[in-house]
DNA sequence: GTGGTCTAGACCACA
DNA sequence: GTGGTCTAGACCACT
């Protein structure tokens, strides 16, 4: 993973959304460990405080839970993972929706955007695909 | 429009990308003067630089041009505008598309939620309308 | 207010404790700006990072939001600090339910011991007045 | 028994407390022998380190003795049970009192409010008694 | 060794 | 000047 330095995300946000991910797409398994905060922190190339700050970010969303002493690990609470990854879709078709509303497109007219765009990724996927063989 | 003051997006930027939509939407015209800082300032109810940054920063997209002692106004060149809406638009597909696909969705799945939340929307609009009756 | 470095309690919590009374007793109204990092930092004697974590913390409840640039300002939802001082007195009833429970105490002679201590209270406070006289 | 691992409350400190409750309620009778730290342990789930600290813990209050090779055994002294038991029952005492008065309730608030929660909870558990019948 | 708190100081973005 | 992020390093409590 690639951390922009330069941009306006501050990188234990991205850090964050970088181990959200992991562990929504199955990488890490309910009742797993993450690594410690050091650890983390040499991994990402930042300051274990920085680290900290994630996980006790992911520690608020339920995502996991940390005990002292022992290290933090992934909630086994499925239920909350699922009702986070829920969320954060719901959240991402808003906020598309609602940000073309705002340029001026009508309901019709995003849909049709995104399927020409949809369309687009397709046929360029089938292009890559054919150009390997 | 309202502003946001707890939220991560700086005040300028949501002020920014209010006058970029109105502008986008038709309500200012190309030639069009804007509001003078001040005006401007008290109608959003903000700090006058917070505008004159506005401002600063939609010159430097080309989309309104500053003539000192007389105000900003809209660039004349409709190709500046037509060429900034379209490129907020792959923008926000990118955008969109990218981060479901982080959240480990497929192309396929991407477009059935996106489907799904479409028709919902419409329905609601239906009944919102109905109801109205 | 006087900071207890030896004890179990973090600082932060400690100073947030503080700010959240003073807030709930009316010492600061709905609206007003809190102190600067920097000027409680230094009224607190503490660094001003522990004071970001406090305003953050807080921040968090609803009870205060805070400006970029700006600074950190009590809600002005009413409703809001209400709702914390609600929750906060239930809690403490609650927890102290609890924990007289859990010492083998009947509800009857919760009540009983605290009905004594009250009355014990109440006397004590006769005293002192008398003896300022 | 269950353990609050994400709490604030280190673990050795709330096995100390149910313990603790347990002997006070009569559970275990002077000069009773606890269970082995790995006993312990396995009960709880813990490392048996951190039973070992516990029964040291209150060793220190003069609740249990530990003679080494036999076991830890509650004290015999029935007076020392009996401070503790007061002491604690006035800490907690002490405490709610003077944290119901930092949100800004006087003594008589308090009094009022500790009396209108004591009486709902006298009718809930008369209604889950009726609810049982 | 792991998490939790705190400090001192730095740099940045915002108003 | 104010909040926001980050670092480097320290000390502590817990397992």
């Amino acid at each position: 993973m690639k951390i922009e330095y330069d941009t306006k995300q501050p990188i234990y946000l991205q850090i964050m959304q970088n181990m959200i991910t992991r562990i929504l797409r199955g990488e890490f398994k309910p009742g797993d460990k993450l690594p410690s905060w050091v650890d983390a922190g040499l991994e990402y190339g930042v300051n274990h405080n920085t680290i900290a700050r994630v996980y006790m970010e992911m520690g608020r969303l339920g995502l996991v839970e940390t005990r002292r002493g022992e290290g933090t690990f992934i909630t086994q609470d499925k239920s909350a993972l699922l009702k986070c990854h829920e969320s954060m879709k719901e959240e991402l078709l808003n906020k598309f929706f609602a940000e073309m509303q705002l340029l001026g497109y009508s309901p019709d007219e995003i849909f049709q955007s995104f399927e020409a765009y949809f369309r687009a990724k397709i046929q360029e996927r089938l292009l890559n695909q054919e150009s390997l063989l």
